[in-house]
DNA sequence: CAGGCCATGTAACAGGTTACATGATTCT
DNA sequence: AGAATCATGTAACCTGTTACATGGCCTG
């Protein structure tokens, strides 16, 4: 149930249509809740019959043509209920490790080239992060709202951060491992 | 395709039935890959039909009865191929961050004190995490295993130790946001 | 033998993924 | 007119979630 709640907000910083909210999940909110446009047109079906959205005016309902949507009252509501309720943290995926587990036991044939791979790709999103942080948020303190979009771009910077620091401690671990005692 | 090379993984650690999965997922896997006894059981299905794995002899198929399964060399055969190849990471998907981001939309009404129990609840698992390495890893080096073990638990904590620090932060500002500027 | 627990399983649904279809617009 | 692109949408499938059903075993 979060999906739609990450449509809401977004079509409150900015009403848009199908499309566009695609596109903006893939840059800015897609970073920690990320959908297709497939997901985004399903769901803005499903906000609309529910009263939480409507198409702005002035365009038919016809195929291929664009359609923006806004947020009714009802929608902001239920945005503002859902983002007051207590929810519990659900504990992470993580291909990577669960492939290191496996390894253990089968063999860490091949497995290092892919550290290597996802290494590099953190430190890409690391870099992208804090060029964002550079360029949004000055030394000086902002509005309430600059400061917790902030915080949030913080969380990614912190994360991030860690994935590039365990992976290049574990990258040491495997040449300890092959040097020292073979596969 | 996650859930069957879990299951293979911990079948190769130790042959189980269904049950006997289920906890080991709540305790060890399930940290970084959760499943419920119902993804168990459907998998367990698919991983026989295929091949991959076989119901260890001496039980008869009835419903109510243990049924241990151990893993077939097709099975470990697919699980090191899973584990060579390459996979892209994920962008993490998490509610808690984009509830800030609706918050600095529809307010924050409502949320500190959310942050404030995920804060120890991430407080708590990190103490768990940390048992665990004082009790299984010493200081000397062990086996390669152990060490591909403790690279993995290393990973959690630090995973935990990042989100203690930041939820920490987080409260910080809000006490900041509160005081000098209200809602 | 009643109640509780252990163990396996079915069913219905919600959410996410992949492939493809179709109408409109723009450019050549 | 044809091709490329923009925009919306359908369909099928897979994974994960929730609720419930059933059989066997143990204990009082």
């Amino acid at each position: 149930m979060s999906l739609p709640h990450a449509i809401l907000t977004a079509l409150l910083e900015k009403p848009s249509s199908g499309l566009e909210l695609t596109r903006r999940f893939d840059r800015s909110i897609g970073y920690f809740w990320s959908a297709t446009h497939q997901q985004i047109y399903r769901e803005l079906g499903k906000l609309e019959a529910e009263g939480y959205i409507r198409a702005l005016p002035s365009q038919q309902p016809t195929r291929g043509q664009k359609k923006s949507y806004g947020v009714l009252p009802a929608g902001r509501a239920e945005l503002a209920r859902w983002t007051a309720a207590s929810q519990d943290p659900k504990p992470p995926r993580d291909t990577l490790l669960l492939r290191l587990r496996a390894a253990a036991v089968v063999g860490t044939e091949g497995i290092e080239a892919d550290l290597r791979r996802h290494l590099v790709l953190h430190q890409r999103q690391l870099a992208e992060y804090e060029e964002i942080e550079q360029r949004d948020f000055g030394p000086g303190r902002g509005t309430a709202q600059d400061r917790l979009q902030h915080l949030i771009l913080r969380a990614g910077i912190d994360l991030e951060t860690f994935w590039t620091r365990w992976l290049t401690h574990a990258l040491e671990e495997f040449e300890g491992l092959s040097t020292a005692e073979g596969s």
